[in-house]
DNA sequence: TTGTAAGCGTTATCAC
DNA sequence: GTGATAACGCTTACAA
């Protein structure tokens, strides 16, 4: 690492100058604090004349309102908090997530929200200080949850408080919360199965993602639940958290089973795309010798070889609903709407008719 | 999308009582507003019995220091701000970016410092506005940068405003700025170069990133330079923005000429992969006859098929290193060090030595 | 060991 | 139209 600091040390570097304040504005334009103030927020009715002596001051002195005071004044930070999933020791953050990121981004710039992000394992008991924290401290005005699990502790505890929040999903049980969803969340994995059924493929591995998370479990009985519409059982049905490598190896060991699965099916892209090197590495080809399914729809799915069958849920489009939910909920008024698309079955060259 | 909102009304939910302030506590224990200051803040000496009382009384009251009002008293925000690409109108965030943030948050949690996420386009006007008032409205303590272009405006104004502030990589001219690098960026690069001349390879492609952007003009020459030293010249060098259905489509514009290359170097994972396509739909088959090589060393790469040849660059140790340079220009004791190990050439399936 | 009081930089409610 | 002035919730000399 190299390193050199001019901003680090105030020796040589002009000691940075006490920001202007708005008394510094308004003594520059010789009118009060509180003309200066309502010139900014537009409030309380101020001359055309005054009005630009105190913009040219503000212009003059580089004034900014402090958003601290601002924050304490208003008792409003006009920031979003994010809370990630941290699993372990460290934070992991999925394909889909930049996107998600991107989306509530869009909605939040136009209005000058921040988003503040944190990261948080799944130890309830650090959850309910985590989260008990952020709202008390009142560093955010409100939040946006994902990844509801059973009995999610967050959802009641939030209530409490008073917090605003929004949930993108679904709850788990009847807990109230707001939250946004597709209309119908599990169609892409209904059609999924149709697809494959469709193509002759009886033998059907499903590998799955955590257990008690409801996105999980929901997308998993979707998919069971329908090949069961047509009389059929997947051959295999595992949890394999999410872990792509998990998923490689619970995909070589129903393939070397002594009837294997002609279509692998998977709760995530980054766990198909395991499963496709997995199948390769057994000597079998895709979509030839077995079809293979992901579920996210990002965008790598579309640049790879062969290109991946998935479902694709709009992870941007989530994130701007989200956004565009808590900002209503605290009162503001963003300009899209929060409506969410089913998320797709998405054909492409990872699957095809079962050869044999 | 469905919806409902029991915290949104405050219509039958019983108005969120008003928060607890010092005061309360104070009043509960019988003490000061000061000393529950001193408690919380470990300053100035008060008595394990007043402390117990204080704490209690805290406990009871679900009580934590109000965030804005620390921060506006303190002028200190406990937040770092990290400013992402926006390109045109959406906000982009590339595969690599995930881990970027794992890592800085790994170090801010401890510290109790927040993330703040901002998106702004490169157009220069709308750059220094969003930096001026970013430094000014004191939102954040400091900030990270990444992506360092020619003649960067940001530099300067960030040191006329004194502002605590890392770049992530090098900087393009002799502009001063705190930055992390690891000691030799290219390592990767030239050993990529190296790599290919050893498996037989004479017409080699390159694929890049952006102009003016310092890591991509720095790659690209690095490259360049290790082949010149060889006395070999790319068969092409062509900037396609990072953006992968550019990629492809020079790519197939490459291989389809009179003397086509053997190998394909790209300036990112995601170029990569769409060339692997590429290539594939022209029917030829990576790496037996063409070879590929990444940038960046993504997680898909290594589960893909073929697994991507790539430079791995740890974006989580990336994120690390900036986090706790910045941290150390508040004069904060982050845990870690900001060392940065060289990028390094992971050999993969998507090269191998020249047939024909 | 504890308390008093003066801010931090705004905004909101009144008067004028 | 404009200006005093009192908060917002906390920290920190300085006194006691």
């Amino acid at each position: 690492m190299s390193e050199n600091s001019p901003a680090g040390a105030p020796d040589s570097a002009p000691a940075p100058r006490a920001r202007a304040t708005i008394a510094d504005v308004a003594a520059r334009a010789g009118v009060s604090r509180a003309a200066v103030s309502k010139v900014f927020n537009r409030t309380g009715s101020i001359s055309v004349d005054t009005t630009e002596r105190i913009r040219q001051a503000a212009r003059d002195l580089n004034w900014t309102p402090s958003a601290t005071a601002t924050a304490l004044r208003r008792s409003r930070s006009h920031t979003i908090g994010l809370v990630l999933d941290k699993p372990s020791d460290r934070v992991d953050i999925g394909l889909g997530t930049a996107s998600f990121l991107a989306g509530i981004q869009s909605e939040l710039a136009p209005l000058d929200y921040g988003l503040l992000l944190h990261a948080i394992d799944r130890e309830p008991a650090h959850q309910l200080a985590a989260y008990r924290t952020f709202a008390e401290t009142r560093r955010v005005d409100g939040m946006i949850l994902t990844d509801s699990v059973e009995n999610d502790p967050r959802f009641p505890l939030l209530a409490e408080l008073g917090f605003p929040a929004v949930l993108v999903g679904t709850p788990f049980g009847d807990e109230q919360i707001v939250h946004v969803e597709s209309p119908d969340p599990e169609a892409g994995v209904v059609d999924t199965a149709e697809h494959l059924l469709g193509l002759g493929h009886r033998r059907i591995a499903y590998f799955g993602g955590s257990p008690g998370r409801y996105q999980s479990e929901a997308r998993r009985t979707a998919f069971v639940d329908a090949l069961a519409r047509r009389g059929i059982e997947p051959v295999s049905n595992e949890l394999v958290d999410y872990n792509p490598k998990r998923a490689a190896a619970a995909t070589v060991a129903q393939l070397r089973s002594e009837s294997p699965p002609t279509a692998l099916v998977y709760a995530s892209d980054a766990m198909a795309i395991a499963g496709i090197q997995a199948a390769t590495e057994l000597g079998l080809s895709v979509p030839h010798d077995v079809s293979v399914i992901g579920y996210g729809g990002v965008d790598v799915g579309e640049w790879m070889t062969p290109s991946l069958t998935t479902v694709r849920r709009d992870s941007e489009q989530r994130g701007r609903a989200a956004a565009i939910t808590v900002l209503r909920l605290l009162g503001e008024r963003p300009e899209g709407d929060a409506t969410l698309e089913n998320p797709e079955l998405v054909v492409r060259g990872s699957t095809s008719a079962v050869h044999d």
